[in-house]
RNA sequence: GGGCGCGUAGCUCAGUUUGGUUAGAGCGCGUCCCUGAUAAGGACGAGGUCCAUGGUUCGAAUCCAUGUGCGCCCA
């Protein structure tokens, strides 16, 4: 590292041609060099000791096993923000990669190979456990990194800095045994038990499915619409309800047989009616409704009703019926059991409360199968609560795993439920409990990887989390994390908390972590888990030599190719499926049985909500401990916002329960944790181009469309990104075209983060000139001119005190340069711009402590715009001077120090481009700098250095050019004809005092000879007197409408005399009240008069002389001259130092008189030793037209 | 069906927490200017029922209520 600046940063350039963007090249060598240097592992280590402390991020898992694509760009983009920031900033931050490796995707896509290489018929769990679980699990393991080189190139190209070597992968055995840890924690404090879940269940192959599966199988579809009769036993004897029958509502009739129990709103109204047919025959029993549905449901039969009698849904609750079929009810009918309040009751086929009860649609009576819903599921759990434990009613289920009825529906035994609806919906019509049938069209799910298998839902034994006993605390902790946006909080991410039930954590499945929970074989006693060698260190464990022999018969197959990585390898499949299932051990309960492990794997959620403490194999592995102590809670994460229920949920929910802030957690901690700090990002959208013919047929740009569709023949559409579409870019195209920081820029500076963004080429591209190609313009503008000039901070400075100060060009290191003046020596300009830069450092700085750098790019376009559109503007003079005076230095040294500074603002966000400005401005100090300006401090403004007065008197200044140029456009006269001078009228003198130094640049600037201020103007000018509304609100109220109108009418001129004279004003309005204002309590503006070359603008109004007189006239013609010279000289590739000899032909009389009264100007303008008026021997001409007239133009350079 | 978010110029979005009477930016479009910083730059213009309705208020894009359209998540 003795020479940090070999590397030259822009290769190829010379000092006197301007440097080219070649953003994405330069970021490519960047790249390497920072590889080379070690120059993020160096950033790290500089930060070690800080004082600062740490700053800790966690990284949220990918899933390797897919292509990254362009939303993965974003989310690495912001975690790469704030870690350059805080590492910046002082403190240590390490970055910790991570890999989800578990769960369904994986499964699936093996599932899919091994169907393609002909291996199994189809992908279901059937077929792969004729396959074989232990090969199929080594095909996971082999799938789960398929595209991780992709994943690391993405990583590197865009510039996230991360400890991709050191990352932490879920499946190792250090991983899951932190997990085990964790589970067998909660499953100690009873916190993780067995019971039922109604899941989506795929019958023909058996298997659940995800929800993310389900979601994509919905299609529409008719399903049956029934409404049945069940009759009320009436035990109570209340006349109102004898012969009377609940009319209930299903749409899935094969469910009829599992009854258990009608559930009706209890906030509803309810009616008893008789109804009469069309032929007046009267219906004997009368039937319980909705009230406000009494009339739609009499209409489906054509009948009229009368109410006999309206009760509220509770007098209904705990009303007996019989129910359509006796399957269950001929023996259970009667069977009661004791509750937990006292007192016993009927377990089932009784009225329950449910409020999603409605009456959209239906009868306001629902039936009840707890085992088919998840509504009537909860609905019977509900129930189940209010017994004494064992006594209340049990799951019914008269449908077997496969979809077909059982023996205890025995009209029906052995039929697929499905199929079997018609004929149930005949039976009930032959018993005459059908009142009433139609066709429903809705939603319904089927299976994605069989279309025409309906999915039905189905009751599954599975573990679960106690996770709703603890919603206070999710409540509590979740209140003191800082979300961004705010809402989320209280909104989707409360709101879902707030809601929450208990974590189905069991899967079904081969790949995942194993629940480490062994059962005995016999007496059914549970005992979790914590660790592997706790596992074999139980009496009589025996089953390791399974995965032993395994590991044995690989490495004698795969022989010398055998390596260490296989050692690692065969080391975490340890407590993989099927081995750790081989491993039992004595039970402690009943001598000679064994304790066998629970066959589920776990959800893979679960894996990454542990990371927090799994990524350092907490609490097993040596020095876990003090590791997670001291990276807990994380400061900051950051995903998108499908992770609300997803790992923002996953880590609250296990960080709250294992480490909550109570004695019943594992270890106690204060809120927030595990985080303190989540910016939740928005959805990314791909834009994409679709064929109107055919919609599938698409295209991914606009000339591609065009050329492939034709013109009008296609339509530009966005959306949600879909694999199967194909309809997004890859991130490569933009890397390559435009660079990362152009990505990374236009995803920080274009919206709120929250916002979704649609991945746009030409978005990206238009985010770029007005930061980085401006800010780039900039950089080379001055390397243009510091070569020429020879402008050399390096040899001003005292290098060993440039190291000594730590290498990094702070104002203070600066200020030695031996042609350095202080501020306050230097010119407005100049001040003010340093001005604009400490006020934006100040900005940027405290916007990013609030994780709102949308804002800091806001600003920090802003002096970008500044700087480059007025400081280099409008400083241009003092850098072409052929003099070496203080004013030149002082240019020199204030754009330096600018340019400095922000290569250190802006490298949070733009890295590539910062550090090439760093090298770019540093390279000659050698190593006495450092070699990336990314182990620099972040620059701290200094705010004295920040006048409010002066910031404004240059807003007036640059708002006088604005108008002067808008006039100049209203008169036609172009900027390049000298005028004789402007009036600027203001309201009052002290605005005109205040620029009074800003003469010449605002004569320069609009090229006129001379400025006026004059102070009130009567022929140019009127007034229009306006209130301060938000000072006389308040103190007028109801009079303010009146104060304006009356303002309205005075006299402009006038009322603006007498304010001045005497710093008030008295009117009276309308209902003859008087009002006296104060000169701060009103707004005069002034309205340009017509018949002038003016502008009017918020202070002032500028007016334009516009006589031309000949010398003006000249002296225009031979600035035109000077711009088709320079115009010649930019054709021909000369140097900028290049001398050259000119020649002018023409025959109009006025250029030629022109040309001779500014020879010296046009000389000295174009670098040329020599004017002639005439041709120049062998030379090419440019012919030109100017003011109308023929003008040939000869250029040459001299040797 | 529920929850959340969004609706501002042709397009993409700021502004809304804390109400102030002339609502901004970029792109695109039009007119023009400038140019040895060139992947440039600048000025000006056209373009807005700030989703709708009602309310609060001297004053509403902003606060409240209701409705509506779209998106996301869940069912």
């Amino acid at each position: 590292m003795s020479d940090d600046h070999s590397f030259n940063a822009d290769a190829g350039s010379t000092s006197a041609s301007s440097l080219g963007a070649n953003f994405p090249e330069q970021e490519e060598r960047i790249i390497q060099r920072w590889r080379e240097l070690n120059v993020y592992q160096e950033s790290l280590k500089r930060r070690r000791d800080s004082n600062r402390g740490s700053f800790v991020f966690y990284e949220g898992p990918p899933t390797a096993n897919g292509v990254p694509h362009p939303g993965h760009c974003l989310t690495r983009a912001i975690k790469d923000l704030y870690p350059r920031y805080k590492t910046m900033k002082g403190y240590f931050c390490e970055r910790k990669a991570g890999w989800d490796t578990h769960g369904l995707p994986v499964e699936v896509e093996v599932g899919k190979e091994l169907v393609a290489a002909g291996l199994i018929s189809e992908n279901s769990k059937e077929e792969i456990e004729k396959f074989g679980i232990e090969p199929f699990v080594h095909r996971c393991i082999e799938n789960v990194f398929r595209y991780t080189s992709q994943w690391e190139e993405l990583t590197e190209r865009i510039g996230f800095w991360v400890d991709l070597k050191h990352a932490y992968v879920t499946y190792h055995k250090s991983f899951v045994e932190s997990v085990w840890f964790a589970l067998k924690n909660f499953f100690d404090r009873g916190l993780l038990y067995q019971g039922h879940k109604i899941v989506w269940w795929w019958a023909q192959g058996g298997t659940a499915l995800s929800s993310g599966e389900v979601g994509q199988g919905y299609r529409e579809v008719g399903d049956p619409s029934v409404f049945v009769r069940c009759p009320l036993v009436n035990d109570g004897d209340d006349p109102k309800f004898a012969d009377v029958d609940l009319l209930v509502w299903t749409t899935t009739p094969w469910t009829l047989a599992s009854n258990q129990f009608v559930a009706v709103n209890p906030n509803l109204d309810y009616s008893i009616i008789r109804l009469t047919g069309k032929d007046g025959e009267v219906d004997p029993r009368a039937l319980v409704v909705s009230s406000a549905l009494v009339e739609t449901v009499a209409g489906k039969t054509k009948c009229t009703a009368q109410v006999l009698a309206t009760l509220k849904g509770t007098e209904l609750l705990d009303q007996r019926y019989v129910p359509p079929f006796d399957c269950y009810y001929k023996t259970l009918g009667n069977a009661k059991g004791a509750l937990k309040a006292g007192g016993e009751a009927y377990c089932a086929w009784r009225v329950v409360p449910a409020e999603y009860v409605t009456t959209d649609s239906g009868t306001g009576l629902v039936h009840q199968a707890g085992a088919f819903g998840e509504d009537d599921f909860a609905s019977l759990r509900e129930q189940q609560e209010r017994f004494v434990d064992g006594q209340g009613p049990d799951v019914l289920c008269a449908v077997a795993p496969n979809g077909k009825f059982t023996s205890n529906f025995p009209e029906f035994e052995g039929r697929w439920v499905k199929e079997a609806d018609k004929d149930i919906i005949k039976l009930l019509k032959e018993r005459k409990l059908l009142y009433f049938q139609e066709q429903y069209l809705h939603e319904y799910p089927f299976c994605w990887r069989a279309p025409n298998d309906p999915l039905i839902q189905y009751p599954r034994k599975s573990w679960f989390i106690k996770t709703s006993q603890f919603v206070d605390k999710l409540l509590a902790n979740n209140a003191e994390i800082n979300w961004r946006p705010e809402h989320i909080k209280d909104g989707r991410f409360g709101n879902f908390l707030a809601g929450n039930v208990d974590w189905a954590l069991s899967r079904e499945r081969y790949w995942g972590t194993p629940l480490p929970i062994w059962i005995c074989e016999e007496t059914g006693y549970q005992e979790a888990i914590g660790s592997y060698d706790e596992l074999l260190a139980k009496p009589g464990a025996t089953g390791v030599e399974v995965w032993q022999s395994a590991r044995d018969a690989a490495k004698a197959e795969k022989g010398e190719k055998w390596s260490e990585k296989d050692d690692e390898l065969w080391e975490h499949l340890k407590v993989h499926k099927p081995y750790i299932d081989a491993i039992t051990y004595d039970s402690p309960k009943a001598p000679g049985a064994k304790m066998r492990r629970a066959p589920e794997v776990i959800d893979c959620w679960f894996d990454s909500g542990s990371m927090p403490f799994a990524q350092f194999g907490y609490p097993h592995l040596p020095g876990s401990k003090e590791a997670f102590e001291a990276n807990f809670p994380a400061d900051f994460i950051s995903e998108a916002i499908d992770q609300t229920r997803g790992w923002f949920y996953s880590q609250v929910a296990i960080s709250t329960l294992l480490f909550g802030d109570a004695k019943d957690a594992f270890e106690s901690k204060s809120y927030p944790h595990p985080f303190k700090n989540c910016i939740v990002l928005g959805l990314m959208l791909a834009e994409w181009y679709e064929n109107n013919a055919n919609k599938t047929d698409i295209r991914l740009t606009e000339k591609e469309a065009l050329e492939d569709f034709g013109k009008g023949k296609f339509s530009k559409r966005v959306g949600k990104m879909s694999k199967s579409l194909k309809n997004y870019r890859k991130p490569k195209e933009i890397f390559d075209k435009y660079g990362a920081d152009a990505l990374r820029w236009y995803f920080f500076a274009n919206q709120a983060p929250w916002n979704s963004i649609v991945y746009s080429e030409n978005a990206i591209k238009d985010s770029m000139p007005d930061f980085m190609i401006r800010l780039w313009n900039v950089v080379s503008f001055f390397k243009v001119y510091q070569g020429i000039d020879g402008f050399a901070p390096e040899k001003e400075l005292d290098l060993d005190a440039v190291r000594a100060a730590g290498g990094m060009l702070d104002h203070a290191t600066l200020a030695t340069g031996k042609t350095f003046r202080p501020y306050a020596e230097r010119a407005e300009l100049d001040r003010w711009i340093l001005g604009e830069l400490n006020a934006t450092a100040q900005f940027v700085d405290e916007r990013l402590a609030a994780y709102d750098h949308f804002a800091a790019c806001g600003k920090l376009r802003e002096f970008v715009d500044s700087l480059s559109n007025w400081y280099v503007r409008r400083s241009r003079d003092r850098f072409w001077s052929s003099e070496a005076n203080s004013a030149k230095f002082d240019a020199y040294w204030t754009l330096y120090e600018s340019l400095i500074t922000l290569a250190k603002l802006i490298a949070p966000f733009t890295p590539f481009i910062a550090e090439r400005i760093w090298l770019q401005l540093t390279e000659p100090f050698g190593n006495a700098t450092l070699a990336s300006v990314h182990w620099c401090d972040y620059p701290s403004a200094n705010l004295d250095y920040f006048d409010a007065a002066l910031s404004r008197r240059m807003a007036d200044v640059r708002e006088i050019v604005s108008l002067g140029r808008n006039a100049r456009m209203g008169a036609k006269l172009k900027v390049r004809q000298p005028l004789a001078g402007i009036e600027v009228v203001f309201n009052d003198k002290s605005s005109a005092d205040a620029i009074a130094d800003y003469v010449d640049l605002i004569k320069d600037e609009l090229n006129v000879k001379a400025i006026n201020f004059i102070e009130r103007a009567d022929q140019y000018v009127s007034y229009a007197v306006t209130p301060d509304f938000k000072k006389l609100g308040p103190k007028l109220g109801r009079d303010l409408p009146l104060v304006k109108k009356a303002l309205g009418t005075l006299d402009g001129a006038a009322a603006n005399a007498e304010m001045l004279a005497n710093g008030k004003l008295t009117i009276t309005v309308d209902d003859g009240k008087t009002f006296e204002l104060t000169s701060d309590e009103v707004l005069v503006r002034l309205l340009a008069k017509d018949g002038f070359a003016a502008a009017q603008g918020a202070n002032c109004v500028v007016v334009l002389a516009t006589e031309l007189t000949p010398e003006l006239v000249a002296e225009g013609l031979a600035r035109e001259l000077v711009r088709v010279v320079q115009d010649r000289r930019k054709e021909m590739n000369c140097n900028y130092t290049d001398r050259i000899l000119v020649g002018i032909a023409t025959d109009s009389e006025q250029i030629n008189a022109a040309a001779t009264a500014f020879a010296d100007y046009v000389k000295s303008e174009t670098l040329a030793l020599e004017l002639k008026l005439g041709a120049l021997e062998n030379v090419e001409p440019t012919n030109v037209k100017i003011d109308g007239a023929d003008v040939a133009v000869y250029v040459k350079v001299q040797d």
